[in-house]
DNA sequence: TGTATATTTGCATACGAATGCAAGGCGCCA
DNA sequence: TGGCGCCTTGCATTCGTATGCAAATATACA
């Protein structure tokens, strides 16, 4: 049918302008009397014409493309912040491209999006290598890290103050009388497991604790169930459990109360980080550490097309508070 | 540094080739010979040469671009589907674009995907208008609408059969003595919840059963939980209630137990559709429908790229089979 | 060795829109 | 009426790559 074929010289054509006219009819802020700005208006609408994104990405620079990498969206915190950040870019006028990386193939996927020229990347799984993001900033891409960091300071970055969560927990725990604080750690080599672990630990020890087990998780349902039997199992049974992100302390909540038949919080408190939807559902009631997914979202956002706009501005390292959610399970 | 700004002509000099050579030997089953296609490959890797998919896209009419419509990604379903069907298109070496729409703007989003000369459509949330397929069907773009369909047969689909599914859950309910069945339905539009519903009634009215209560919930948690407190309320009290997904289901469960101090499933049965991760999970264990996510996304990128590669290929409506999983809630 | 055929190669152009430049139109003021 | 400046407009070129065509080269076969 209409084949979507309609080019601007069409346009021109009914309109009996020229080419220029109908570009600069589309183009905000170029010169176009009114007179024929209505003429071209009239004939594009009656071909249905639309300006092609991609050859006006082509000879203006701007592809209005951001690239979105993750790793996983099991983790109900990921789909919340790639749906607010997908509108917040659309509301913006730029475009996410998804990418979802596998261990092996995040080479792969940066060379991809290079290809579509895109004017920005937003990584946000916590286990992507380091290096990638150096690497794009050093094509001149801004790089917005989401609720991870790295020590290079090319790429801008968007995270929670995870230590002063941890802290806030490891307070929250001691003033409520626990003494056994147990930590289910994310990766071992991500930032915010980190930095999350830090707090816990620096805020137990001002009280003279030392932390009674650990295990790491990796950031996995399967694997935290695993850790929580492990701790449950072991030989001092912990009394608390600060779990890195709500995902994994659910996993452990649900141990805790299906094969050991213990209750939570009065026989173990447990507390998570990320504050998902599902940490406030009746079946978990989960106490944890609260990060802002419209603040984080919004520095991200704006970082980005600061960055795009003026080649000026610096890549910086925005640290958000963190609040501490009581409920029911610590 | 770089800028980025090699382009084929940059390799060419360096090669000592023309530009033709250099586009040639990154164009699959182009002629070449493999010599100068060494050559090339070798500047190329010097220079860190990559094509530009944008400028490729415009010559050859393959954006290799597959835009991904959803309304919402709060239900753990439609993250599930999202990535995997990213995960496969990027195999294929098609590449999602994502939209969220809201319910003011899709015509907005509709323009914007065009724009992009997306070469085919994932519709994806239960809730989206239906003209929209239509629309970008008329335009000669394959959809594929995934989880509803629409009667237009300009647009494919890939359903689990809902009908199916509502019948079974029925026949579990009334096998296990429920005697008041009543339904918690999602949006009253959509095409999934409309078979599932029918699947429901069909198969109580088989065994002399008839619906003893219904809300509509519109896929909505918060409304979800309205639902389950006004059937628990009601003059009627069933003692099942089939929802029309998992994720109200979790909200239901919640309701009967926090609030109304019940056990799940022995003063009231719950039964949901999705089979999400989360349905297996001890605090809910729910009883649901499964439809495998891998052959919904499989059938839908196989009726993409076919309808991509050969213009003569018809769009289709494929029906997956459901299978009832049970567990303790139900 | 010569001719016929297959393979490579470069040239030139196309894709669709944006934009510098210069020419045209207009109004303003003296 | 002439001269100056501003606003519009069209022409031509540009972005980076793919591709039809014809020329050039390599290969096959007699």
């Amino acid at each position: 049918m209409g084949k979507g074929a309609v080019t601007s010289g069409d346009v021109a054509r009914l309109a009996n302008v020229s080419q220029s006219a109908v570009s600069r009819t589309f183009t905000p802020g170029a010169s176009v009397s009114q007179s024929t700005r209505d003429r071209v208006m009239k004939a594009a609408e009656e071909l249905g014409y639309r300006p092609n994104a991609l050859a006006r990405a082509m000879i203006s620079g701007q592809s209005k493309l951001i690239a979105m990498m993750f790793a996983y969206l099991e983790n109900q915190f990921y789909p919340v912040l790639l749906e607010r950040m997908s509108r917040e870019l659309q509301a913006k006028g730029y475009h996410p491209l998804l990418f979802m990386t596998e261990s092996g193939n995040q080479d792969d996927v940066v060379k991809q999006l290079l290809d579509y020229q895109v004017q920005g990347l937003v990584l946000a799984s916590a286990t992507l290598s380091s290096d990638l993001a150096v690497r794009c900033g050093d094509l001149g891409i801004p790089v917005v890290l989401l609720n991870r960091d790295i020590d290079d300071p090319v790429a801008s970055s968007v995270t929670s103050d995870n230590f002063a969560g941890g802290k806030l927990v490891a307070e929250h725990f001691v003033k409520n009388g626990r003494r056994r604080v147990a930590y289910i750690a994310g990766a071992e080599d991500s930032s915010t497991n980190r930095d999350r672990e830090a707090g816990l630990v620096v805020g137990l020890a001002a009280h003279g604790l030392a932390l009674a087990g650990r295990f790491c998780a990796n950031y996995r349902h399967d694997e935290a169930r695993d850790a929580a039997a492990r701790l449950m199992n072991g030989p001092e049974r912990p009394d608390a459990i600060f779990v890195a992100n709500d995902y994994m302390a659910f996993a452990v909540i649900d141990v805790i109360r299906s094969e050991f038949g213990l209750r939570v919080p009065e026989d173990v408190a447990v507390a998570g980080y990320d504050d998902v939807p599902e940490a406030s559902w009746d079946a978990y009631q989960l106490t944890t550490v609260r990060q802002s997914t419209e603040d984080m979202t919004a520095h991200a956002v704006a970082l980005l097309s600061d960055q795009i706009d003026g080649a000026f501005v610096r890549p910086q390292k925005v640290l958000l508070p963190a609040t501490l959610i009581v409920r029911r399970s610590a």
